[in-house]
DNA sequence: CGGTGTCGTAACTGAAATAGTTACACCGCC
DNA sequence: GGCGGTGTAACTATTTCAGTTACGACACCG
């Protein structure tokens, strides 16, 4: 399976919200975005439920239940959306603890931790330039936008 | 397991190998490596074998058998490492396809591999900067050098 | 006040990947 | 031919992801 789709969904349910809310729909169902993902409703309440944790959506109880968005599609960006599903670094350490008598097994580890913090900075930089209003833009035209 | 360690095991193993190199043993065989990695000596041969894929390292057979540095450790960079070793993308996109019908589903793939790409992009720059030799000096030093 | 629709989440499943392990054929020097 | 190490297949345990069923909680509405 490799990487995870959880960016992916998560992107496509804000970007649907904001295409259907620019419709005057701001109110939805999990199962309306699950139609347009392709997936079961529950996979999509996973997704919103960290998307809620993040402050980026909220959901509505009783008649008429569904979620919102809570901002604005120009200002929610990549970024926010991968800090809010991403938990993982991007590259793993060792799996067991390295030999601690050998020099490199003894002092690998904060040197690495010190190069994958960059990639990871550099990764959440490259997210933080597009909003869900430039993908939305970029999925009706076509390009990213 | 969330994300793997093959980018962690290839670059221990080749700080190692550059390490023991510079004390003037140049051949190594892939059980010494393992003892420093701590992990079967399998695992280690398998990474060898995409690192000698990508021309970073030689395998040697017969009476003093192992494997040697094809390149001096400042010529190697994480880079180099990194497309060797990892050929999935950072991101996945749907594992179904979308729902063609709905104009989100039907353009968003493209619109987000636009993204994918630009942050791929970004990770490859970060790790071009650092060389296995600045690992090395980095883990005898206790930093990233 | 009970019916209704949706959320929120637990629990389970199938599929896939990682990494560890055993095993063994092969290679090439001595 | 013996020996040490490579190269790789095969198997396993563990973990994760995503899909699915199920069901209690919630809040409006008639």
């Amino acid at each position: 399976m490799a990487a995870n789709s959880r960016l992916t969904v998560a992107v496509h349910v804000l970007t649907w919200m904001a295409l259907v809310k620019g419709r005057g729909r701001d109110v939805v169902t999990s199962d309306q975005i699950a139609d347009s993902v392709n997936t079961n409703p529950v996979v999509i309440r996973r997704s919103l439920g960290e998307l809620r944790k993040a402050g980026l959506v909220e959901a509505l109880h009783g008649a008429g239940a569904g979620w919102r968005l809570l901002h604005e599609a120009d200002a929610i960006t990549l970024l926010d959306v991968y800090r809010a599903v991403e938990t993982e670094p991007l590259f793993a350490l060792h799996r067991a603890e390295p030999n601690q008598k050998c020099p490199v097994g003894a002092g690998i580890r904060p040197a690495l931790e010190e190069v994958y913090d960059g990639a990871e900075t550099a990764v959440r930089g490259a997210l933080d330039g597009t909003s869900i209003a430039d993908v939305l833009r970029g999925t009706l035209a076509g390009r990213a936008g």
